[in-house]
DNA sequence: TCAGGTTACGTTACCGGTAAACCTGTGGCA
DNA sequence: TGCCACAGGTTTACCGGTAACGTAACCTGA
């Protein structure tokens, strides 16, 4: 055995069984072109050895032998992104890909430092999250020819594929949702501002929805913290401080929401009679609340399902559309 | 330009700065042994190329060359299993290695599989959740000779580093406050039963607590579902319906201890009154309820930050302790 | 009976770095 | 003057797979 680490290789098995390396190579990836006494004799002796394959020279050696997908989310924190990077994960490694992660904290220029560092692994695909990204990202993948799926905020002219749908849609159907409802006076809590492309998108198209509808939005308040439990409390304790005799109020996503019902709960303001709630993402913990929230729900482990699926699918050559649609649903609660 | 996907290598810039492959490697990796002119026209050409590097190639030439971190965790939903990933990630990408992650779904046979292959991937260590292994991961791990981190439940005897806290003793911490509090008649709500190791050691802890304090465990409730809000809820009330006159509950984690508030409010069941309620773990929705819950903080970021470090440290030969505690903290909320 | 295809291999070249050993000119010093 | 150290390189070998191509033995059908 030759022992860099005592390792045994395809050699070793080789010499071993009788055969040459190229017929354990193809035996091991499971081809053809060896009869079944060979198979047999080269597994056995795989076995024996203890052989352990090395992607990285498979990978090297051949462009097209990479099992390595990178995928990159805006915080690894994110209860959202988790369940996303889970769905990702479970049909990749399913079908024998390796998943290497990366986090952009909501930032081209960091998502373009990690897309460099993944590149240079020479992966199967990259899949990113929001169609929003640096030029320079843009061309150092166009340019390594590799399969990209742009995932959570849909886009019709994606780098190469794109899987979900669109957040400015999710706010306006919540806007049109709140004024069928008779809401007049409606509010805004989010967090992160400009850095977060997507939130911003629901908020577009939730005051698109209002001022189309005759009631524009009243008042927003934009934290630059953390989008979690904390900043939705304090975020609409800052925004109702002001007065604006609003009726109901979005937020950023469910943390944030279930943040403002805590305050509204701690200040005795009743939801829904006093003032309506409404968030967005879809977490659990939303619809085991004393009233159930008024939210739209993501489909996350879907997407990253759909993704991996799309980016194996061109993997393979087969046929698929560059924009999938992961419809979300809005849920009427008890919040709103 | 030699035109595998129209990529740069070494060769081409060497060739175009008119000195040697090995010239060009030793300046972009800031060696020495070159003029400062020669890395000035290196570094030009490098960047006039659009020079991508390979670390493929530098992985797989060299053994010491690897940046790539294997990371497996029990599940990719969990919360606070998030928040570890944030902070290896974090530490590992600021010193210029890159993350794999898995999951195990507390499952030492899919631990096994996925050690199989990271470890073809040569990478230059493995962090991993945990101290229970098969026999194969055990193996393959010790084999390869890479460093290995164990994570969250910490082990005196390791595989080589172990990392995080003890979670028999944040068990027996819980039962002995509530012993001290007066509670007498302690249930327990968990999930995922023989599966989840460290859940079952936080039991086993409070159990002991509890006996040797002379009011032993009175019922528990382990379902064998996700250990979430609905488990959470519909765990308590099955609980509950035993009418076993219990006057606390310690909760599986801090997600599952929320759904028992939810099903108290929804019950008209005061807390901590007529039952006091106790969670694990300390996310973040759990400070900012109605009634703070009592739960044990786990420092998440900072375990995963410590792992990341002591991996690294071992790498470039540092000394560093086999064995690092990062002590949780019982909150005392008022819940219990 | 023999051309042509198929099966079951073997051979060769190459992927793009890095380690290690080897050169070469220059300056300092005994 | 001769020797050595050192800066600033170059050369060579190798990591462990895979693609592409070569080939001998066997089969098959006209």
């Amino acid at each position: 055995m030759s022992d860099r680490k005592g390792k045994a290789n395809l050699e070793d098995i080789a010499r071993q069984a009788g055969v040459s390396k190229m017929t354990v190579s193809r035996v091991l990836r499971g081809g053809t072109g060896f009869s079944d006494d060979t198979r047999d004799r080269v597994m056995a002796t795989a076995r024996q050895l203890g052989y352990v394959p090395n992607r990285l020279a498979a990978a090297f050696g051949s462009d097209a032998a990479s099992t390595l997908v990178g995928m990159c989310v805006p915080r690894l924190t994110s209860g959202l992104f988790g369940h996303v990077l889970d769905g990702v994960d479970r049909a990749l490694s399913r079908l024998g890909y390796q998943v290497m992660i990366g986090a952009n904290n909501h930032s081209t220029e960091e998502e373009e430092a990690w897309v460099r560092q993944v590149i240079s692994w020479r992966p199967a695909g990259v899949i990113l999250s929001g169609r929003s990204h640096s030029p320079g990202t843009v061309d150092l993948l166009r340019n390594a020819g590799m399969p990209v799926v742009e995932i959570w905020d849909l886009t019709t002219s994606p780098i190469d594929m794109s899987v979900g749908f669109s957040h400015h849609d999710c706010g306006a159907e919540i806007g049109q949702f709140l004024l069928r409802r008779g809401r007049r006076r409606a509010g805004y809590v989010g967090a992160l501002a400009r850095a977060d492309v997507m939130g911003q998108s629901r908020l577009d198209g939730f005051q698109a929805a209002l001022s189309g509808g005759g009631h524009p939005l009243v008042g927003k308040e934009v934290l630059s913290d953390t989008p979690g439990f904390y900043a939705g409390y304090y975020g609409l304790e800052t925004l109702l401080a002001r007065n604006l005799h609003l009726d109901v109020v979005y937020f950023h996503n469910d943390e944030m929401a279930i943040g403002g019902l805590a305050y509204c709960q701690a200040r005795g303001i009743r939801v829904p009679e006093d003032l309506g709630i409404v968030g967005w993402g879809g977490m659990e913990a939303a619809s085991v609340l004393p009233k159930r929230l008024t939210t739209t729900v993501v489909p996350t482990t879907a997407i990253g399902k759909a993704a991996a699926e799309a980016l194996v699918a061109r993997l393979r050559g087969e046929p698929g559309a560059d924009v999938t649609v992961i419809p979300t649903r809005l849920v009427p609660g008890e919040t709103a």
